[in-house]
DNA sequence: GTCTATACGATGATAGAC
DNA sequence: GTCTATCATCGTATAGAC
């Protein structure tokens, strides 16, 4: 069928230029074009400039929550099994592994952790709203998760430490740059493997800290 | 007098909806409109708009480097004369307060820290080259002192740690948004001493976790 | 149903007259 | 220093070909 196709091809155009020049940056012509397809496709198919970027978020944002999730309460069963709770990192991983094992294969299929990255930047109102109502479910049960984690902690340090991890996270999310502080012998293209423990034994350690007073 | 005026006037409306709308999504009518000056005179003082986001930039950034390299000096000679090695959580903090006392004048000032949490996050080449060129001096003193705080750590791991911490404080830069998964109880207008405190508690703790194999 | 060609109003940045 | 004129390009809407 040849329907579908000028769709994906649209969608993928948008993913990869959304992520390589950023939302607004970005315009309908350029992505048409290299999408091979004509300018009123986009309005057809999706309705709006908007509406497309929703479409390229929805896309892959639904199976990687779905696998998150999935994660994240397979982990839980295990633990109330056996009758513990999770370690902090076990609940953290559920999270930071799917992610960043997307982010590997983004060389075949876009850009796409890049573009949340940027996305969770950018002003509300533009995708900010799309990302949330999408991602609300998900964060809601990882916030439980982690206050079974860490039961001295306080909901206050709770909430403040897990935007912390969010943030190193979403930092490194869209860090394809390459920083001029670093030193000659940093392998920046690290295994995805290695990157998630090194991203664990920090934001892990930064959950558990000790509170400077009381 | 009064043609200086102008310009700071357009200084100020830049400042205030770059960082509120993003670079891309502020038109240069706008800008002007606000700043009750005429479109052409963004040209007229500042060449271009991306000449416009330097100015705006720099006009903050300039002081608020010569601080934090002041206070990192500073730090530096009391613990050479004292013959200890400062802690990571005393560097951290060099960096860490001024930026974050910044943000509280930012009622005053407009948003510039927001705005720089923002162009963190853009595409390279709109103002990452702009910034990386007014940062690197301070990031490698920056790391260089970590170097010496953190001994035990390889260079390949202070730098990954050190973009970990980053990432948290460029977020919580730009995070005016309200999350959905806020309890009741969270207060999210903290006073600044205890945000820094708070993020101090986070990052020197990620900094000095422990590995988690060899 | 899918897709194309084309047009519209709004806005981008700039050059040159004043 | 300021203002007007200009032109490319933006997102969107529509009419009609396949």
């Amino acid at each position: 069928m040849s329907p579908p196709v000028t769709k994906q091809r649209i969608l993928d155009a948008a993913e990869h230029l959304f992520a390589r020049d950023g939302y607004h940056a970005t315009s309908l012509r350029c992505i048409t074009q290299a999408a091979k397809a004509n300018l009123a496709a986009v309005n057809y198919h999706f309705g709006s400039k908007e509406a497309l970027l929703e479409a390229v978020i929805v896309r892959r944002l639904t199976p990687l929550n779905e696998m998150r999730l999935g994660q994240l309460e397979a982990l839980m069963q295990r633990a109330e099994r056996s009758r513990r709770v999770p370690s902090c990192r076990e609940v953290l991983r559920t999270f930071v592994e799917p992610t960043l094992r997307q982010r590997q294969k983004d060389s075949e299929t876009g850009d796409f952790i890049a573009l949340i990255g940027r996305t969770l930047a950018e002003p509300r109102g533009v995708a900010m709203t799309i990302f949330m109502r999408h991602m609300d479910p998900l964060m809601i049960k990882l916030f439980q998760a982690l206050s079974l984690a860490l039961p001295g902690l306080s909901q206050q340090l709770l909430f403040w430490r897990l935007h912390f991890a969010i943030g190193s996270l979403s930092h490194i999310m869209r860090c394809h740059e390459r920083y001029s502080l670093r030193p000659e012998d940093v392998n920046i293209d690290l295994p995805v493997d290695e990157l998630v423990e090194l991203f664990l034994d920090f934001a892990a350690a930064g959950m558990e800290a000790q509170r400077w007073s009381v």
